[in-house]
DNA sequence: ATCGCTTTGAGAACGATTCTCATTCACAGT
DNA sequence: ACTGTGAATGAGAATCGTTCTCAAAGCGAT
């Protein structure tokens, strides 16, 4: 169940591109908001029983309204969570170069600042218009560490 | 042309793994020393002229060697460079979520302290054994932005 | 030259993603 | 409620990047 807050702000987000709050996109994003971490396409139509081809077509859609985040996985296709708007804070992910899994992590909100003063002077510097930075981390996670 | 000075220790890399500098993975590496910006396997390929499944099987090869490093582009492929020990300095990218161009970009030297600091103390915070940080910066390159 | 191993390359096989299109659905009038 | 218009759906085909297969060729040591 996709919980009523979020419901509001999507509606609207989805408005601006006429897009519908269907039943399907409904399901997708409350698997998305129940997962603990980044999913991939299969993840989500397992979770949602929406058909799989109608789950690339709404992640696809709901990427492109600012609503889901596509995360870049190790392999196996790429993850999806909530667009940070629609869900948690900034964060960042240690992704498992192993097993594949994502889960999320926050630096300190010093190195966020200076990540933000340097990337914010990219436009000017080389006139790369910036839409997000991504700062992972990769390696393996606890439970690939331990074989 | 594959300049001699990276040849002699790409051989010794190579050697770990019971690989020969044979004139295929000469070739790709020369494409990837001299392309500008980390490359598809199709441009490899065009590149080198080495056959499209041979550049493949090299290209793992040469990751799995830690002389050639994988960089994660917008869509349409793997992108390749030469891996950080046997080409430039340590730097990030500037990824092109229209075109899917990679370039380089390095960050001032007071970030990458901070990065690595913070990265350093994972392993002991919660049990990620860290083998790299990706830190790239997405939007539109000076080309896709006048349009 | 011969042996034992690595490499090669064309094509088949595969898996993830996109496309197609006939059908169904949602919403805005009326 | 009824209707019209465009959005959404879903099953399968098509596509695309990547991996696999295997017989032939190459290399280095003896
Ligand atoms: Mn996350
Ligand atoms: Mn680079
Ligand atoms: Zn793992
Ligand atoms: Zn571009």
């Amino acid at each position: 169940m996709l919980s009523s807050s979020i419901a509001a702000s999507v509606v609207q987000a989805l408005a601006v591109r006429e897009l519908r709050l269907t039943a399907n996109r409904r399901a997708v994003l409350a698997a998305l908001e129940h997962g603990q971490r980044p999913l991939t396409t299969e993840e989500v139509a397992v979770a949602s029983s929406v058909p799989v081809s109608t789950v690339y077509r709404n992640l696809a859609e709901l990427v492109e309204a600012g609503i889901v985040a596509r995360v870049a996985g190790a392999s196996g296709g790429d993850r999806h969570e909530l667009a940070e708007a629609f869900s948690e804070h900034h964060h960042h992910h240690l992704v498992c170069i192993e097993c594949g899994i994502v889960t999320d992590f926050t630096p300190s909100a010093q190195l966020e600042r200076l990540i933000e003063k340097e990337v914010g002077a990219l436009p000017d510097r080389v006139g790369f218009e910036v839409t997000h930075h991504v700062f992972d981390v990769r390696g393996r996670c606890r439970d690939c560490t331990r074989t």
